[in-house]
Parts: structure tokens; C-alpha cells; sequence
DNA sequence: CCGCTCATGTAACTGGTTACATGATTTA
DNA sequence: TAAATCATGTAACCAGTTACATGAGCGG
């Protein structure tokens, strides 16, 4: 029960993402989120300004945020940091108890399509399985290169966030290679 | 280059993958796409009835779907099927070429907030582990369910996408083990 | 006959996207 | 000095969600 007005807001998976990074990179601008998000392998968000720039100060007036305007010659920047409020929003966030939302089979757009491959030809479910391996391919060194540079951060936990992506890209590349028979044993 | 007004329209992944979905169930309602939808381990959609039934005629609509009613008694049923035209745009979106978003390392809600477990207290971080390998137990779980329900379908690929969640769990798992001893460590 | 599931939908909302705009600063 | 990047934002749009509504049929 909360006091009346005093309503448990929830906030999005964003916000509190964004709550974090802001956390984690310190006194930071909406812009160095962006930046950051838009560097990373996965593209759950597109990390656009007009995103990301309302949320944060959606943030601020919540009191999750602080800001302090700082400016480099005539240049503006308004750098923010997670208040004690914030903090305790993303820890809730983080949990436990884990928010039922985020207890999930992990949405692959390769499964997806994969589902229906009976819907084409043989040929073309062979070339699609090709792509997809490639495709892995191209992503497993976005995460190496996202390694590079953010895994030498001081932070224990960072290497273990790019080795869920090493985990997944290796259990994805075995079952396409599982696909790939199974499609060849069935013509 | 196109015919004037003869636009390449772009299908959302929920219309495309609703429109495999009418294909592998055989003639059916939206009805049907939606108790599918609801069923299947992951949660990327929440399979409402107000995604689903604007969203299946406006696939009749642009040709895509046809549709005939059926009804039992006073019980009215909108069947629907997938037209030629439709297996063209199904074809088209499985690929390849695939879609360049479907090239992405998955999202983990786990994963987005492993990453921030720093800023919670070492108490906090070992229940977190804890917590969240419950919840891959229970996503496991559910995958068997599915598999039990859908597997047995006779499509030689069906199998295979449940293989998808069960590799998926085991890689998350891992990690999740590898998480809880690297956070044991530093202390 | 009550409650549940079947089956179809609509209305209001909202979080995030696309696309645009502006001006300062850096680099080729 | 032109192009690229830094840094901030806004406006229009839209796909999908939440919540509600309606009525038929079925099981206990």
C-alpha cells in the first residue's frame, strides 16, 4: 500500500537501462549515452535522440537524475548523474525479485524466420542457413571489437557482460550447424 | 526503381511472423494466431487482440491474407490464408538476404541487468545469481511444455526451434555460473 | 444458471522511431 | 573552407499495449 498520490511507478526497460549507464559511466550527457548505445552489439534500441534525450529529463524532474551544466567555450553540455533516488530505482530494477517481464526465451529474429523455412524452396533454405552463419559471423566480431574497448573498463562484472555475448553467439552457431543437417537429412 | 505508387512496403517482424504463422497453422482465425502466440515460451509479444486483429486485416486488406467466414450455430469465424502474394512477402522477409536487423546479438533482460550488479551491495548480487537461475529453470520449464505441445507436428523443423530455446538456456546458464564465480571472487 | 472459454473487436494511450533543425567545434 | 562530428533538441508519426465491450457456447 502507498500513501494516496504516492503510486508505485514503473518505469520502462530503457529508463532504467539509461539510469544505469549514466551510473556506470559516471557524470555523464544524454550524448555520451547515445554514443554508447549505439556502439553496442545488440540493437535492442536505436538509441535515438528523440528517445533519449526526453527520457533523461523525464529522469531529472523524477528526481532519478541530477544535472549540471557545464559548457566548453560557447559549446552547452549538460552532464548528469544517478541521485540517491535514482539508485534506488535501479536497484529495484536490477532485483530481486526479478521483474516476471525478464524471466524469458531470448527473442532471435534468426529463430523467427528460421520457423517457417518449410515455406521455402530447399535451395533457398540451404543459401539461408549459409547467410545466417555469416551473419553470426559479423556479429561475434562486433562483440570482439566491443570487447576491445570497453572490456579493459576496471569494472569485474564488464568482461562477463561480453562473454554472455561470446556464450550466445556459440550456442546460436551450434544450432544452425544442428539446422543445417537436419534440413539436409530431410529433402 | 519502382512503378509511381508501386512502393516495396516494409512488413514489421510481427506482421511478417503472424503472416508464418496463418501458413504453418494451416486456414485459421487470428484467434488462433493468438492463443499460439500466447503459449510459446518467449514474450516478445504479448499477442493482443489489439495488435492481432487490425493487424490481420490489414494483411487481407493489402492481398496478403484471404479470408473466408465460417460459422458454427450463431458463432461467427473469420478464416484466414495465406495468398500467393503472401508467400512471396513470407519468402522474402525469412530471406536471405536477411533483414540487416536481424544481424544482432539477442537481448537479455538478465543480461541488462548483470550489467549494473556492481551497484548493488554483495548480498544483493548473490541472491541476484540465485534469483536468475531460478528463472532459467522456470523458462526451461516452460520450453519443455512447448516442446511436448508443438513438437510432435510432424514439420521436420518444429524440433528444431525448440532445440533453439533449449541451447539458449544452457548458454545462459553457463554464464550465469560463470557470473557467480566471478563475482565470489572479488569481494 | 454461473462461470469459463471462444471469438471478435474498439478506444485511448504511450514509448519509441524517423526525420528534421540548429549551431559549435574539429579535422582533412 | 568544406565536411564531419559534437551536442542539443523538436514534431509527426505509428506499432503495439492496456483495458474494455459484446455475445455465443459449453461444462459443472
Amino acid at each position: 500500500m502507498y500513501a494516496p498520490g504516492v503510486r508505485k511507478r514503473r518505469y520502462s526497460e530503457l529508463e532504467c537501462f539509461t539510469l544505469g549507464l549514466v551510473w556506470q559511466l559516471g557524470p555523464c550527457s544524454p550524448y555520451d549515452v547515445r554514443r554508447h548505445m549505439l556502439g553496442s552489439p545488440s540493437t535492442q534500441w536505436s538509441a535515438s535522440a528523440g528517445a533519449i534525450y526526453p527520457l533523461v529529463r523525464r529522469l531529472h524532474r523524477r528526481g532519478l537524475l541530477s544535472v549540471k551544466a557545464k559548457r566548453t567555450g560557447k559549446r552547452a553540455r549538460r552532464v548528469y548523474r544517478v541521485t540517491p533516488a535514482g539508485m534506488g530505482v535501479l536497484r529495484g530494477w536490477i532485483g530481486p525479485p526479478l521483474d516476471p517481464e525478464a524471466i524469458t526465451a531470448v527473442y532471435d529474429p534468426l529463430r523467427s524466420r528460421a520457423r517457417f523455412l518449410a515455406a521455402v524452396p530447399r535451395e533457398q533454405r540451404r543459401r539461408w542457413v549459409a547467410a545466417a552463419q555469416a551473419a553470426l559471423e559479423e556479429v561475434a566480431a562486433r562483440i570482439r571489437r566491443w570487447d576491445e574497448v570497453y572490456g579493459s573498463s576496471g569494472d569485474p562484472i564488464a568482461p562477463l557482460i561480453t562473454r554472455h555475448g561470446e556464450l550466445d553467439v556459440r550456442a546460436r552457431s551450434q544450432w544452425l550447424e544442428e539446422l543445417r543437417r537436419g534440413i539436409d537429412e530431410h529433402r
